[in-house]
DNA sequence: TATTGTTATACTCTATAACTATA
DNA sequence: TATAGTTATAGAGTATAACAATA
């Protein structure tokens, strides 16, 4: 619902590009958007956060705080995020070779399992709907997509 | 950073606007993005949830029920929201006059000054980022909002 | 009986502060 | 001392189930 309406949509010509007005369409958009994702996909075996942490271990391993660094939480937030894909057995961990204070932490088959299983089941609705749009929509959304990637990188 | 990736950006021309490619680009940007704005706003003195209410509430008074109804969230949250609400005086209540059992709630005077307020704070992170975008990608990013409000409205 | 709203309780995610073990 | 990781604890937000008051 347009929460900072009822400007929504109307005003003069070239408003809608001013950032001040994009960006309260824009957050209140995404913030919309991204609360939808988070009760469509709650039937989950992994949490948001912690499927975003086994798509990073999926390309290597990583230790405890490289992880919470990419991720901006603190590391007891990912200590917990990490303590439960272990639990699940989607994640091992190892003691470093060179340096005893540090735990690598790596992928199991069962975590790149649940992983390709949870890349499907999360997007299922948002590929529904976009499916219903037509190409050039969607390529406006795609172009979003990296937008909005950089701008939220730092 | 790129969730899904390694294979961001890549593959063959038009895979990008695949309903499956594109949903799952959309939902890490949005996730992505969706965090760092609520970590950008944590100094507010309303949360995200009392926000939208609180906005809600300024186009017409409405019963809690109306109020979950629209957010999308059950009874017992919308009665938690509105109780903070009420207790920094930002909303008022009153028995309606054709049926006891229900109560209206208005947003006081007080509320219309902190919406007005978190407006611009909650947006202040967005909105420099986005400045520093071209009027193209602006309008991108414009009409990209306005199909994600479209997609999540049910 | 059905509806509106509340309370009780629990779970998830996050944070800060204090602690342990290693360097 | 400094760093990696953990534990303890607290706060925000949401949910379900059980309850009160009103229709």
């Amino acid at each position: 619902m347009d929460i900072d309406a009822p400007d929504w949509r109307s005003g003069w010509p070239g408003e809608a590009t001013q950032p001040d007005v994009l960006a309260r369409e824009l957050r209140t958009a995404i913030m919309r958007t991204s609360r939808r994702l988070r009760t469509e996909a709650s039937g989950d075996v992994v949490s948001p956060g912690q499927y975003t942490v086994l798509a990073q271990l999926r390309r290597g391993s990583r230790t405890s705080r490289e992880l919470a660094e990419r991720e901006r939480v603190q590391a007891p937030s990912m200590t917990r995020i990490v303590k439960a894909l272990t639990a699940k057995g989607l994640v091992s961990r190892a003691v470093h070779p060179q340096d005893g204070r540090q735990i690598l932490l790596s992928i199991t088959p069962d975590g790149e399992g649940i992983l390709e299983e949870a890349k499907g089941q999360r997007t299922a609705w948002l590929s529904r709907r976009v499916a219903l749009l037509d190409e050039e929509d969607r390529l406006v959304l795609s172009r979003a997509a990296h937008l909005l990637q950089e701008l939220s990188a730092e």
